[in-house]
RNA sequence: GCCCCCGUAGCUCAGGGGAUAGAGCACCGCCCUCCGGAGGCGGGAGCGCAGGUUCGAAUCCUGCCGGGGGCACCA
């Protein structure tokens, strides 16, 4: 039985206890059923009653017995025990409980996505580095948990394009050519323009692709280091992503929403619902309409439009591509920019809460030996994702980068994540799926597969308690997927890991020595199975490999 | 000044209203006659402060204190 099911049967008696006027008041949409801290709670908490009470005007207990008195003819339930100020305390009959082993095994990398965001079309847009230099550690966090959030989605359900915008059209361009052009004739960069090794060996491509660049007229030179270094800084870029596995489905290039005009029809369509104005000759979007602390400038009084008109049309876009929510990810230095945002959605009638939301990630440090972790060859001033690839591995990278809350900033130490041992999160559960496949080959050995199932006999405690954790998963993928929280996963593995240990070394799936084989054995190694299908999807999830064997 | 995030065990952090607040590290003590000890068992210690909402608050609201980050006709 899982928990699904069993929130359907206490729903389906608490309506029997209202449908005979027991108590009066309504069924809600979703019972919740929780996993009980303490295991005398049975396996699992309802607090139904409690909620029920106050409509009701009656005692909570009270309600409770009454549910209780249903519930307890429900199949698949052995006890149900009312608790404390009315708790539904509830024991799943074990054979019930086992079941779910089989249930998992069979829906194998299915197990764990549901329909609950089915109908949603989500554009996630994060990353976003520019194409003047390689992707940074501050780019890094997002890679992990963006890539790790369009896992997520996907498995509730929802339609999701990741994206990244390519800002290839303002003055940092410019400046981006022309140190590349500077390095080519030998000279220095300029003070403001792109420094670090990169610059060096792109400028040499540039020349190597083209070697008539040092021939042409500066301007025509400019042009040419631009677009070809672009390209070549871009498909580093995504080089770089991909190697950490995290790939988009449509790279969006700014340059193309000035060149089709959509950046001009963009503002057009905002001065049609009224809130574009000119000021100093400039023209302003008026956000604070909608709550920003001040006017944003769109075209400035020198005729170039500024980064918030593209923006802008950025965002109309989306919604014209039929997004029905634009989600966008942002370090912690870029909040002050999420008013704006909102009001570009309500300037174009959209409802902000509704259409685009922001999420915000604090700021990542890495440290060795207790200092931090600040110079990179090739980017001269700040570490790469490909110099934190090179130190600690993608496993190990992504792993440590999703299992926090984005909300907390972040301290790597290099040597602490890449630990091999129990201390080493990431270690841990990867092992534990090791072992899972390890147990499965000695079981194979002796001639045990998955052919018997008797779930009834998976009654020890332990196996009580791995079943519970594993009934949990698919609640834990939809819950981090609307809270836009994959470090519950990892969180989740951890327990989960946990418990499987716990079982193994109590339960035994290949029998000692010469002791004969029983369908206790049998069954055991479908709940071994069960284990392994789910530490290997919810890594999925975190774009962490499932090894065989470490 | 205004805005965002954070304040939970000695340390790093989980805990989107529910029962006795958890994990890892660190510290102390255990478990190798057999499926990988990269494992397991046991021990102490904590919700910044003050109000409020609630049957019930670490969780929601307000104020204060402390820490981090941000407030361009740059992108």
């Amino acid at each position: 039985m899982t928990p699904t099911e069993l929130s359907a049967a206490v729903s389906a008696a608490v309506q029997a206890c209202l449908d005979a006027g027991e108590f009066t008041g309504e069924v809600p949409n979703e019972v919740a059923v929780e996993r009980p801290k303490n295991p005398e709670h049975g396996d699992y908490a309802a607090n139904i009653a409690l909620r029920l009470a106050k409509a009701a005007g009656k005692p909570a207990r009270e309600i409770a017995e009454a549910i209780a008195t249903r519930l307890r003819d429900a199949d698949g339930i052995a006890k149900v025990d009312v608790a404390g100020p009315g708790f539904l305390n509830i024991t799943i009959a074990a054979g019930s409980l086992g079941e779910l082993a089989r249930t998992i095994v069979e829906a194998g990398a299915e197990y764990g996505r549901s329909n609950e965001l089915a109908g949603q079309r989500i554009n996630l847009e994060f990353v976003s580095a520019n194409p003047t230099g390689p992707v940074h550690l501050g780019h890094t966090r997002w890679a992990a948990l963006g890539d790790s959030l369009r896992r997520l989605l996907e498995a509730a359900g929802a339609a999701v394009t990741a994206e990244h915008y390519v800002n290839d059209h303002g003055s940092q361009m410019d400046k981006f050519a022309a140190s590349l052009f500077a390095v080519a004739h030998g000279r220095d960069v300029p003070d403001d323009g792109y420094h670090g090794d990169y610059i060096e060996a792109v400028a040499q491509q540039v020349v190597s692709a083209r070697p008539d660049v040092l021939d042409l007229q500066p301007a025509e030179a400019l042009e040419l280091f631009k677009t070809t270094g672009q390209q070549l800084m871009l498909d580093a870029v995504r080089a770089s992503l991909e190697r950490f596995r995290v790939t988009f489905d449509v790279w969006f290039s700014e340059e193309s929403m000035h060149r089709s005009g959509a950046v001009d029809r963009a503002i057009a369509r905002l001065r049609e619902q009224g809130h574009v104005f000119e000021a100093d000759g400039a023209i302003w979007l008026r956000t604070t309409d909608f709550g920003d602390d001040k006017d944003r400038v769109l075209v400035r009084s020198n005729g170039e439009k500024t980064y918030f008109a593209p923006d802008a049309a950025y965002y109309l876009d989306k919604r014209a591509r039929g997004f029905t929510r634009c989600v966008y990810m942002l370090g912690a230095d870029h909040h002050g920019y999420v008013p704006r945002l909102k009001a570009i959605a309500a300037c174009a009638g959209d409802n902000p809460d509704e259409t685009l939301e922001v999420l915000i990630g604090q700021l990542v440090k890495l440290v060795r030996d207790g200092e931090e972790l600040r110079l990179s060859k090739r980017a001269g001033t700040i570490v790469t994702l490909d110099d934190f690839v090179d130190l600690v591995g993608v496993d190990a990278g992504r792993y440590s980068l999703a299992r926090w809350s984005a909300d907390t900033p972040l301290t790597l130490d290099i040597a602490e994540i890449t630990r091999k041992s129990n201390d080493n999160p990431v270690y841990y559960v990867q092992y534990a799926h090791a072992r899972t496949c390890n147990a499965r080959r000695n079981a194979a050995e002796v001639g045990i597969g998955l052919n018997v199932f008797r779930p009834e006999l998976l009654n020890d405690p332990h196996e009580a308690a791995l079943l519970a954790a594993l009934g949990e998963f698919p609640r834990v993928v939809a819950t981090a997927a609307e809270l836009r929280a994959p470090h519950r996963v990892a969180r989740y593995l951890e327990e989960l890991a946990g418990s499987y240990h716990r079982w193994y070394d109590t339960c035994r799936i290949a029998p000692k020595g010469d002791e004969p084989i029983e369908d206790v054995n049998r069954t055991r190694a479908w709940l071994n199975e069960a284990t392994r299908v789910v530490l290997a999807n919810g890594l999925t999830l975190l774009g962490v490999s499932a090894p065989e064997r470490m």
